[in-house]
RNA sequence: GGGCGUAUAGCUCAGUGGUAGAGCACUUCGUUGACAUCGAAGGGGUCGGGAGUUCAACUCUCUCUACGCCCA
């Protein structure tokens, strides 16, 4: 096989792709290795793949790719998650194109459609995490609503609510009117917004006055239910107790007192709604208020519906809530009552889906007990049982975790969970059908895993045939003359809760339900009494819930089950963006439900940006498609781009220039692997490092042993930047530039074009070529094979990073020996066991060094930079004159430096060269500009001054050499006398030119 | 109000207690048979301002300024 001149990564990437998919490589079967797992934060089944994707990905491909080849039994956990509320209303925004609603549609049809939506474009993004070249487990795909993952959510659902950590509760939730569904406090976006300040005159009931209140919301006054003052508020002091008259409506409410009441704060006192106010509520609850008697004046729509007092006038009924303010306002400035309208700004919530102003609305929802669940999990992150990388985050998280609120968990959607909640008569009436009017949830409950356990449960705590029907056929059978009432009759009836889950809640089990929980799960054989979990005790239909037992007590992971090999998983790496929503929460539930830690380290990247450093958004028709990125420099430039600029704690720009430069890079390796195989090096037989007798040879084996060191240290600390570059410089910088130039003359013996071409040199003195032929076959035998195996470091080194174009490569350097034994992906990690070799690297570095500045000169000089020069030596001891002798065809090929001698030099105009202890003078043909050379001179020799001063300066300050590091007053003092020795050779130099 | 982060070459970013690096951009030169998606050489930074610690600070501490993010 012989490589194209040109690389093109779309002919090759699909191709690998689908030969390690269709190979089962991303899962190969290592039973006996070390296991190292991670999770994929599972994307949204219906999304498509965004640059964030690329980023999150790459990285964690990176990983598990190293972890892969070396030696684990890598699993890389794949899967999508049913996105509730952004399903849903993808699903509803394409309905709205059909003129059509979700209430158009049964329930069992909408959710219908939803499937039917996921299974159309559910694949999109799983295919292009493939073209990502994303090396997951696809053979055990998950989605968080399969069957068996749903079923881990219902009985994580049961369990938490048996252990008393999850409850239904009658408080304010964040209500999204859009949406009309509660949403939890993460996802409640505050906005600062102009608004204003309105302050209203409340009369006393008493006729004897009226006091101030000021509020930025006056349409709730239709449901005040108090006026509160701060009880050291002398101003107000004999008003307390007494009651108000509210205007519109004409309710009594008292004035109370309340610390809440700031006396800086308008007037001082303040109104009081606890239906539709945080703080309020809580003022309410102090004054005596239960919840279910605060007054609500909304409905779900956030239109303004009647109080159970009934005093809100007519007028305003149905009326939307900003049409009420102006309403309210207008009414009162007509009672008088109006005083003063500041402005404003006004903190603002948002619901993050719909935008939409949040309304604080008392509902019954289910919550976790989130602060319990917590307590483990900050205990983890302090111990150094989770690790957070980078550990500036620990704070964030801390910060958190520390002032949690209770998670409220149910969501008024159709696609999700449905909430395993079945509710049924109270049981005090189990004769009568006695369906609770206020609520379609208060009833008898029973939590429950199946319909069929509900059923069991419901038929023997009431003790009569019992049907699950949908909750209007429920209502409507308690109703007679109806054709549910005549259907039902006889029997109990319970129906299911109406809600579903918070997708949140079903991905917080993704680490350990995708691998095998709870099937992999037993019970610890007990000591004394029961162990308390799934009760089963059937005492109620509502057991009380028992206390929580220690975090995953009683169970454990079957022994040798997937489960108990892949978790803890070993690592998780996520955007900072979901830490609360996801991260926390796994680590709350994996701790509960497993008793340990979801992964034993967190690392947290940033946001890719746009260009210009802002947020990629649709709206600002600014986000980069990674797609087209990969169409356009390879998926191997993308992923190298994403791994070079991760660097820990920062966000990364865009930069399509970069991408550019990375596919440069790719096409460079594929040029140096061109150049490899037309000189006949191919690929590598050994783990362990060739031996090597050539300084060249020995000192590329230390390079490589240098950079694997640098990588494997960079990738064991999570810096994806560090460990890019490193194979960058070193695939460029030394294998590219310096080795494959320094071998040439080794593998390619050849005499200056315009030579017969080909064979042994004879007679050619000129080039003054000791080497006789057998030994350099030898060199170039050895020479062969150490690039061979220097070329294959590479590859694997570099495949976390670019795993196409190193496939490739592994390949078809092994085309004429008959192939590998196997496949990149799952080849071995370097190995070369092999020591730095001082000397060689010595060599090299110098060589470089004066093969530099001979270039450097030449520049200066206007030399053409192919010419060939000869150099005679001053101050070159013994030594140097052997490396010289060594190194006659590298100097030549590489420094165009066709004769390097120690004899004088012939009188005359030449450069002059300086190199670590001699000086390198090259004689110049006819005319050279001295005053160029001069000012070359110069120039090097004010560099070098500047340095031995500044290094005299600090060895003759006292103090720097008393207390100093010994070691830095060392070298400073050898770095000191070389820079003096270097400028004495300049001067020496200058002089010579008169 | 609390917390976090960032300010280093024209741009995007690394970096270490001992006087600064990369990629891109820029300038000059280049048919040395792997590579112009390239090669060689070069110019360019008082490392945001101020103060402190230290023999020594871009690097540590404090403070100020600017910008960004999160929480309330």
């Amino acid at each position: 096989m012989t490589l194209e001149k040109t690389f093109s990564p779309a002919a090759i990437e699909a191709r690998w792709y689908s030969h390690w998919e269709d190979k089962g490589l991303f899962r190969p079967e290592r039973d006996e290795a070390e296991p190292f797992t991670i999770v994929n934060p599972p994307p949204n089944v219906t999304g498509s793949l965004h640059i964030g994707h690329a980023l999150d990905n790459t990285l964690q491909d990176i990983i598990i790719r190293h972890e892969r080849l070396k030696g684990k039994d890598a699993l890389w956990v794949v899967g999508t998650d049913h996105a509730g509320i952004a399903t849903q209303m993808v699903v509803e925004r394409q309905m709205m194109e059909l003129q059509q609603k979700r209430t158009d549609f049964t329930r069992d049809e909408f959710v219908e459609k939803v499937w039917a939506w996921k299974e159309e474009s559910g694949g999109t993004i799983t295919g292009q995490l493939r073209r990502l070249g994303c090396s997951m487990d696809w053979s055990n795909e998950r989605f968080t609503m399969d069957k068996g993952f749903t079923r881990a959510v219902t009985k994580v659902f049961v369990d938490l609510y048996n252990k008393g950590l999850l409850y239904r509760d009658k408080r304010l939730v964040n209500w999204d009117p859009g949406l009309k569904t509660a949403i939890s406090d993460l996802e409640v976006e505050t906005v600062e917004k102009n608004g204003k300040f309105w302050h209203f005159k409340y009369p006393l009931e008493d006729g004897s006055g009226s006091i101030s209140v000021a509020t930025t919301r006056p349409e709730t006054m239709l449901a005040d239910m108090a006026v509160a003052v701060h009880p050291s508020d002398e101003r107000y002091a004999d008003m307390v107790g007494k009651m108000v008259k509210l205007p519109i409506t004409g309710r009594l409410v008292p004035i109370v007192t309340d610390e809440h009441a700031d006396p800086e704060l308008g007037s001082g006192a303040v109104k009081i709604t606890p239906g539709h106010d945080f703080n309020d509520f809580e003022v309410g609850k102090r004054a005596g208020f239960a919840p279910a008697d605060m007054l609500n004046m909304l409905d779900a729509e956030a239109k303004v519906c009647q109080t159970s007092d009934g005093l809100i006038p007519e007028e305003y009924l149905s009326m939307d809530r900003f049409d009420a303010r102006k309403k309210v306002v207008a009414a009162i400035e007509a009672e008088g009552l109006l005083e003063n309208i500041e402005d404003r700004v006004i903190q603002t919530p948002y619901g993050d889906r719909s935008n939409e102003i949040i309304e604080p609305w008392l509902t019954d929802q289910w919550y976790v007990d989130a602060e319990t669940l917590a307590q483990p999990a900050i205990e983890a992150v302090k111990s150094g049982e989770i690790e957070i990388v980078p550990k500036s985050w620990e704070k964030t998280y801390f910060n958190w975790m520390e002032n949690i609120q209770p998670w409220c968990v149910s969501r008024q959607l159709w696609w999700g969970h449905r909430i395993p909640v079945w509710y049924g008569p109270y049981k005090d009436n189990k004769d009568e059908w006695a369906y609770p009017a206020d609520h379609y949830r208060n009833g008898e409950m029973f939590i429950c895993q199946t319909e069929e356990d509900a059923l069991q449960r419901a038929a023997e705590f009431y003790g009569k045939e019992v049907v699950i029907a949908d909750y209007s056929d429920a209502i409507a059978s308690c109703l007679p003359g109806t054709e549910q009432y005549r259907k039902y009759l006889g029997k109990f009836v319970i129906w299911q809760d109406l809600d579903v889950l918070d997708t949140w809640f079903s991905s917080a089990l993704w680490p350990f339900a995708t691998i095998g929980w709870p099937d992999d799960m037993e019970t610890l054989p007990l000591e004394g009494e029961g162990r308390v979990g799934v009760s089963d005790s059937i005492e109620g239909a509502t057991p009380s819930p028992q206390p929580s037992p220690r975090r995953g007590e009683g169970v454990r992971a079957k022994p040798g089950s997937d489960l108990a090999r892949h978790y803890p998983n070993d690592l998780l790496i996520s955007g900072f963006d979901i830490l609360f929503f996801w991260d926390a929460r796994m680590a709350m539930q994996g701790i509960e439900f497993m008793g340990e830690v979801p992964w034993k380290r967190l690392y947290l990247h940033g946001l890719v940006r746009a260009d210009d450093g802002s947020k990629m958004s649709k709206s600002k028709g600014n986000v980069v498609d990674p797609l087209g990125l990969i169409d356009e420099y390879g998926a191997d430039a993308l992923r190298f781009f994403m791994a070079a600029m991760e660097s820990q704690g920062r966000d990364i720009k865009m930069d399509k220039k970069r991408v550019e430069g990375y596919r440069n890079f790719a096409t460079k390796l594929w040029n140096a692997a061109r150049f490899c195989e037309v000189n006949g090096i191919g690929a590598s037989d050994t783990l362990k490092a060739p031996e090597a007798t050539l300084p060249v040879n020995r000192w590329i084996i230390s390079e490589v042993v240098e950079t694997l060191e640098t990588l494997d240290k960079a990738l064991a600390d999570l810096r994806f930047d560090a460990a890019a570059n490193t194979i960058y410089h070193f695939t460029w910088d030394r294998f590219c530039d310096w080795y494959l130039e320094l071998i040439k003359p080794v593998l390619s013996p050849l005499p200056p074009a315009g030579g017969a071409g080909g064979g042994p040199e004879t007679g050619n003195e000129a080039h003054d070529i000791p080497t006789p032929n057998p030994s350099r076959e030898r060199e170039g035998d050895e020479t062969r094979r150490v690039a061979g195996w220097v070329l294959d470091q590479i590859i694997v080194m570099l495949h976390p990073f670019m795993p196409f174009i190193t496939e490739e490569l592994w390949h078809s350097m092994a085309a004429d020996k008959g192939g590998r034994a196997y496949d990149l992906i799952v080849a071995k990690w370097p190995d070369p066991r092999a020591a730095i070799d001082a000397d060689a690297k010595a060599e090299i570095d110098w060589i470089i060094k004066l093969v530099s500045e001979v270039r450097t000169a030449k520049v200066e000089l206007n030399i053409p930079p192919g010419a060939k020069m000869a150099a005679h030596v001053r101050d070159g001891d013994a030594d140097l004159m052997a490396r010289i002798a060594r190194q006659t065809a590298a100097l030549d090929r590489v420094g165009r430096l066709e004769k390097v001698t120690a004899d004088a030099a012939p009188d005359g105009a030449a450069a002059q060269i300086v190199v670590d202890g001699a000086t390198y003078v090259l004689p110049l043909e006819g005319v050279i500009d001295i005053a160029a050379e001069k000012a070359r001179l110069n120039k090097a020799l004010e560099g070098v001054m500047k340095e031995a001063k500044s290094l005299e300066g600090r060895l003759s300050n006292a103090n720097f050499v008393e207390r100093a590091k010994p070691e830095a007053v060392e070298k400073a003092r050898a770095d000191h006398a070389d820079k003096t020795a270097e400028a004495e050779r300049l001067q020496a130099a200058l002089a010579r030119l008169g």
